[in-house]
DNA sequence: CGCTATTACTAAGCATGCTGAGTAACATAC
DNA sequence: GTATGTTACTCAGCATGCTTAGTAATAGCG
């Protein structure tokens, strides 16, 4: 069996290999705005109002670790503000600047990302179907770990 | 639209945070054995014998640099061994020792890595055969980029 | 033979992902 | 109202992924 023919790998092997080549092409296409992919997961998710960086991370399905690291390249950048909440000092309010929106606007407008994916497909929704079930269904637990 | 809610989300961020989560569940798994998702990808490769490092990494689509850290960390561990090849000292051969090979059967044995992703799913071959798509296909040119 | 080009790999920097540990602010209990 | 606990975030370290920039070894050309 050919190692390196896709059509021998494993499912979890697919899916991360694919899903790699997915973000680096779409890496590419939103570098021309000064974003990387999971840069826009978190803009995305500021589309209705702002945020705490905690509400931001779980949205994104990310560690807030993580997160704190993607706002604050997006404050570089100029796309978010972060601000203290003053009712409670410890939440750090992240808002999107017009730039933010603006970027946002332009991505969204677009068709790319899903069309990225989508057009290689034979049968995109079923396709979608199925990977919200991986997200949606829980784990239940490891089988034959002998 | 709720943007927390999976089913609203494009093809691409799906398939990247499904990805994500699968990587995740399947590195606890090999944390056991010592090893990474990465690791195991080289290991596996090197199943039909000694390769070098660009073909390791042609192996598993990534760049040499990251294969190259990958290896290293595989030696440490004592998965593999490099050597200069004699007959050509610019390359490095490496050859799973037997440690690796023990641990990629006792993985390749259980049936974990396809059954984390399969069993959760209504068509997997159906699926597998979407990804193998989204690998086979080139490109093709960005649309929409207006 | 010697200069140049190519090949194979390493080094360093950035961006993400994780975990573990630390700090400040708020909440609760006594 | 101080002591304890929880919450929200940051820092540091590791492992991957990328790109850009080296360094050795080989190949090829005059």
């Amino acid at each position: 069996m050919d190692v390196s023919d896709p059509r021998s790998w494993s499912l979890g092997r697919l899916l991360s290999t694919a899903a790699r080549q997915v973000e680096q092409e779409w890496n590419e296409w939103l570098a021309t705005h000064g974003l990387t992919h999971a840069g826009l997961l978190a803009l995305h998710a500021l589309s209705d109002g702002p945020m705490t960086q905690r509400q931001l991370a779980a949205a994104s399905r990310v560690e807030e670790q993580t997160m704190s690291r993607v706002v604050e390249r997006l404050q570089r950048m100029g796309h978010v503000t972060r601000d203290r909440d003053e009712r409670d000092r410890r939440r750090v309010l992240v808002r999107r600047t017009p730039l933010g929106d603006a970027v946002v606007e332009a991505i969204e407008g677009s068709t790319f990302s899903d069309e990225l994916v989508g057009r290689r497909l034979v049968d995109p929704e079923m396709f979608r179907a199925e990977l919200v079930r991986l997200l949606t269904q829980p784990d239940g637990g490891r089988p034959d770990v002998s």
